[in-house]
DNA sequence: TAAGTTAATTAAACAATTTAAATAAAGAGT
DNA sequence: ACTCTTTATTTAAATTGTTTAATTAACTTA
């Protein structure tokens, strides 16, 4: 157990840090303004102010015009395009590398496709190339990038900046912080991509300025996120959030991990296609069988949607059905943790009158036990494909504005 | 927002209660030990604990013989028995209060009964009436009292420290925190008493060192207290927990909330009472039929637990069902929270050879998704009918342990 | 009894804050 | 244009609580 210290440094950077997340949540902001809401003296917020001014972090703009009276004040914003952050997406089929400013704008963008099973000194030779790839293209001195994020799918140990255990990849352990630290000689965290979404919402997306909410995500299986008391909640296993195997139906179908009703066997793009393969190959009468013709590869979540969208039943059914599971799962969760919002990320919550979105909603509704005061909104991603990515770069510049983080 | 800034007040404050805290944990222990431990310098550490020697909070013993060598060590532990600390649990039935010293041992115990539903005043009279009762015997300066924890069930605003809503008193907005600190002119807490077990069993009980644990307490309703990342979560809400209404099975019986297939509805005393009785009506062959003998308000849980002791059938099968729902919910939380350890509170937990314990643990083992490393345990609470009032203590005691609290 | 060790305290230096005062730069009134 | 008032920022000195370095205390061992 690490015992945690008071010292002239650390109330430093504190304050430091306070200050700079102040101007870049009120910026442009003056110093008095500061020292105003911090309730630290002018002086204290003036060192300080200025040290960050020297770094480049921040600019001191145009003093704004015509107050009631008085020197005007000088105004202070966030230097964004200062400096930039790498970040990495490794997913299963693909690996995505961007770069970005210090407002999760990205200047770059590149997509390398995993096309075979890596092994695991593949696919840390692939990483490092796309990222060589990158710099190179993007050309920036690596004094001004402030560090790499890495989001992956599966088991990550951020502590240590391991995947360890990656089930689309099949990868174990893979000491992904260790390799692009000496690789690159930039600083490195490494994050499950489900939590680095959360981040991202948090900072760019629908999770800003709340304190406490959930990320449902949705593809292949199903996850969560959760963001309680302004920070990602991880346990001390790195496991939180296994939403995709809670029971919402004893009696449901069985799932991969061997139970009956868990959510993932109800609810993940997955399900989604074997239940309408099923019904399908069962002579169930549905506009899939002849747009398919008997070929299952051309199935896709897609051609549900356009499926229910023209009026027929079998795909309004299973969909409905799909947001029933998400919406019991959901409630539960909300029932337990009871955050402020919901926010859904996946291709199925795309597109206008969705009705997987309807039915979820619906559910939530009705089982989730709230008083007046409460108010739980569930709402869509809007970070799209980028989320996943935009959570590695996230991961970095959340460090940067911690305390510490530009020491 | 409030903005949390370093000063010279909060640092030291800092340190203190890290010294303060280690003295707890790892005491008796010399000023050399604690500078090695925290990495502060030694004349830090001895300028600080001299300060809370003079508070009398910490004590210094006899010096430790024979080392290999050199001057022996002074030891420091905590002075446990120099203040006092008042705890007060408002229940459907009774109020208790209790005086306690910072270890947690409880040197006075007072139990008043409620007969009839009180309104407010009345409430909040029998409150003061008691707490200045066990003043008097008691017999302590108020001056070594460091404050007044007061656990409530129902919803409770612990920031303002007003009982919002109590369902079993019917009692809305009660300011705890106002009428007893001008009564008393002592610092007052309030929280709702299952969150209140909670710190309970972090400081006294079965979460002593865990970071990240869950409470499960079942009586008249189900209710669950969750300390992860160290502390009590409560939600912005100060909901969070109700797992009494999560959904076990969407087409279980109908909860008084509206609901199919509340964990509540499926799992609490009130529960297995109804679905007994409704067996007994029935006709169906028990001995409970005998042992009630047509009066059901001779019907308890003891007697369902007695029965099912004695072989009965029926009261086995109630039993089972009963530890069933709750081990879904409850891995369903844990797969969601993956915490270190459930602990569970309540009547229907006591006794050895417990059916409803085995089949919870039996559930929980099923359905827990885990990785090899993770090690999640299942254990029963030991403060037993002293657990929620324990935790008013613990409230006050938490707080005195926190930076600032012995300021 | 001297030498070696470890614990605790004292003295001086230092870092970063606060208070108090000074300076800068505007607008308003005359 | 000049002074007065007002607000923003900076400078100077005081203060707090830390750290480093040196000192004192108290014990064990040879």
């Amino acid at each position: 157990m690490v015992y945690k210290t008071g010292s002239f440094e650390g109330m430093k950077s504190l304050n430091q840090s306070t200050i700079l997340n102040l101007i870049r949540l009120k910026g442009p902001i003056s110093r008095a303004e500061i020292a105003k809401i911090t309730k630290l003296t002018p002086p204290t917020v003036g060192g300080l102010v200025n040290e960050l001014v020297e770094k480049n972090l921040i600019i001191e703009q145009e003093a704004s015009k015509s107050n009631v009276g008085g020197r005007r004040p000088i105004m202070l914003s966030i230097n964004s395009s200062a400096y930039f952050v790498v970040g990495v997406y490794a997913a299963a089929e693909v690996i995505r590398v961007v770069i970005a400013t210090l407002d999760g704008k990205i200047t770059f963008d590149y997509v390398q496709k995993i096309t075979t099973l890596p092994t695991k000194n593949e696919f840390l030779a692939m990483v490092k190339e796309s990222i060589h790839y990158v710099l190179t293209e993007h050309e920036v001195d690596k004094k001004y990038i402030l560090g790499l994020g890495v989001a992956m799918h599966g088991l990550v140990n951020p502590d240590k900046g391991v995947a360890i255990f990656s089930p689309h990849l099949q990868l174990r352990d893979v000491p992904l912080k260790d390799e692009l630290e000496s690789e690159f000689n930039i600083p490195v965290m490494v994050e499950n991509d489900v939590r680095a979404l959360v981040i991202a919402e948090n900072w760019f997306g629908q999770g800003q300025g709340v304190s406490d909410f959930l990320c449902l995500s949705v593809g292949r299986g199903v996850g969560s996120g959760i963001f309680i008391n302004n920070e990602v909640y991880r346990s001390s296993f790195n496991t939180a959030g296994e939403i995709g195997h809670t029971i919402v139906d004893v009696n449901g179908p069985v799932c991969r991990c061997g139970n009956r009703g868990c959510l993932e066997a109800c609810a993940s793009e997955t399900s989604i296609l074997e239940r309408t393969q099923e019904a399908i190959e069962s002579g169930r009468e549905t506009v899939l069988a002849d747009w398919t013709n008997g070929d299952k590869s051309i199935l896709s979540t897609e051609l549900v949607f356009k499926a229910a969208k023209e009026g027929d039943q079998l795909a309004s059914t299973i969909l409905e059905d799909t947001g029933k599971s998400l919406g019991i799962a959901t409630a539960n969760m909300i029932n337990i943790l009871k955050p402020s919002r919901i926010i859904l990320e996946g291709q199925i919550f795309e597109g206008e009158d969705n009705l997987v979105i309807d039915s979820l909603q619906q559910m939530v509704n009705q089982y989730i036990l709230t008083n007046s005061s409460e108010d739980i909104k569930v709402v869509c991603s809007k970070l799209g494909k980028k989320g996943m990515v935009l959570g590695a770069v996230a991961l970095i510049i959340n460090k940067v504005f911690m305390p510490g983080g530009v020491n």
